[in-house]
DNA sequence: CGCCCTGTTGATCCGATTCAAAGCGGGTGG
DNA sequence: CCACCCGCTTTGAATCGGATCAACAGGGCG
């Protein structure tokens, strides 16, 4: 196997029930922002948040996903290093940097927590990486779209898509053309089936896994092993 | 400016000097496999280290290099998901997972550092995530050049790489051929000087850095802004 | 309805990969 | 001491995958 991450239990619910403080955001309403004033860290409750770097030239990157249950906005920095948006309608609740710190001061269980977020998150990364990295513009269609299913499988083999085409290819490097493509090959292949644009039910996840991992006819790029 | 990170200090002898253990790897020695019980993190106090994963086909993606001062090895999770080799002689200083576990515990401020380092780390594999993901082959040359000249300068323009093409190539998402090609383009284009095949001269750090963060003609990959 | 946004598909172009061959340079053993 | 070998690097030529440019289809909404 990969060695993409299993995914631990990192929510705050389960160590800061009182501190909640709810917030909800509409679709394209920004979190924040780069370069904010870091001064809270946020847990998704519903809906999907994107977070995402802009380079020189206006050309974004997405660095992530955040669905229920996962956080936002973890840094020691001063301000945020990247900027998050909505793109489902979404409700986060905020946990102020002074909270967090203090909670850290007085509870080495919850700094471990938080530790762990931080590492998890660490793993995720660096997943995503790899697959940048390493994969074909296929593997990587096939890695995110399984990325997002097991991330919001209620169980179902169906789930839908948070983001468009061209934020898809924002988050793998590759053109909104070319996911397309990507797209319109797996459906060919009976991997996926599109009832909508927006809506993805995985037909052979045993394929898509295996195009994901890099198995098979040009699921990978770059030289092969010797 | 693009949001490549600063680099705080979170070195470990600041705060934990009477734990120090160390220990010497060869080049070529590993400090750890994947999957290996994440028993230990490790400081490196001199050489080079470089972090890296195996596609299952064989390719290999580098996740990180590190210099002295570094930390590798932090996880939560009960294994390393990645794999540590030595690529020049290196000595480490290693704090076992235990000692690490009741420092966090006992020391509100030694937890805060540990979170600091992760979420530093985490800022550099996101930068990295966003060359890999952006840039052309040369802007991504230009980005490890000036990186490693960054982590290991000693003040001047000179220094030395620690890692092959091909390592850079596995670095960078590219074949060794192109890291080669892109080497000889910025030495003709005068930004910088190559005495030796592993010894850099940065003439012009100006235009490397331009070219890192995507600026000038061919540093960014895919679609330009509107 | 007409506009705009998203997505699809086709044709062409370009940069990186691939395949191939030839220079180092450093080390070893004759 | 030198010849040979091996790993790393460089460079060339052909190929290929994804980007680019372009045209068009569907859908939601003012």
């Amino acid at each position: 196997m990969l060695a993409l991450s299993d995914k631990p239990d990192t929510r705050f619910d389960s160590v800061l029930p009182t501190l909640a403080q709810c917030q909800t955001f509409a679709v394209g309403e920004h979190v924040f922002h780069e370069g904010d004033a870091a001064a809270a860290v946020f847990e998704v409750v519903d809906g999907v948040v994107v977070l995402y770097g802009i380079t020189l030239e206006g050309g974004r990157q997405l660095m992530g996903l955040r669905f229920p249950g996962e956080l936002l906005g973890l840094t020691h920095r001063e301000t945020y290093g990247w900027s998050a948006m909505a793109v489902r309608r979404a409700t986060l609740r905020r946990i102020p940097r002074a909270v967090l710190d203090r909670e850290i001061e007085d509870d080495p269980d919850f700094a471990k927590r938080i530790i762990a977020a931080c590492t998890s998150e660490l793993s995720r990364t660096r997943d995503q990486l790899m697959i940048v990295g390493c994969r074909s513009a296929l593997g990587r269609v096939a890695a995110l779209l399984l990325d997002i299913a097991e991330r919001t499988a209620d169980g179902g083999p169906s789930f839908s898509l948070p983001i468009t085409r061209g934020e898809m290819g924002d988050y793998l490097g590759l053109t909104l053309e070319t996911v397309s493509r990507a797209v319109s090959r797996l459906k060919a292949l009976k991997i996926i089936a599109l009832p909508r644009n927006d809506q993805v039910i995985v037909l052979d996840r045993g394929r898509l896994r295996d195009l994901a991992d890099g198995i098979g006819e040009g699921a990978s790029r770059g030289r092969m092993a010797a």
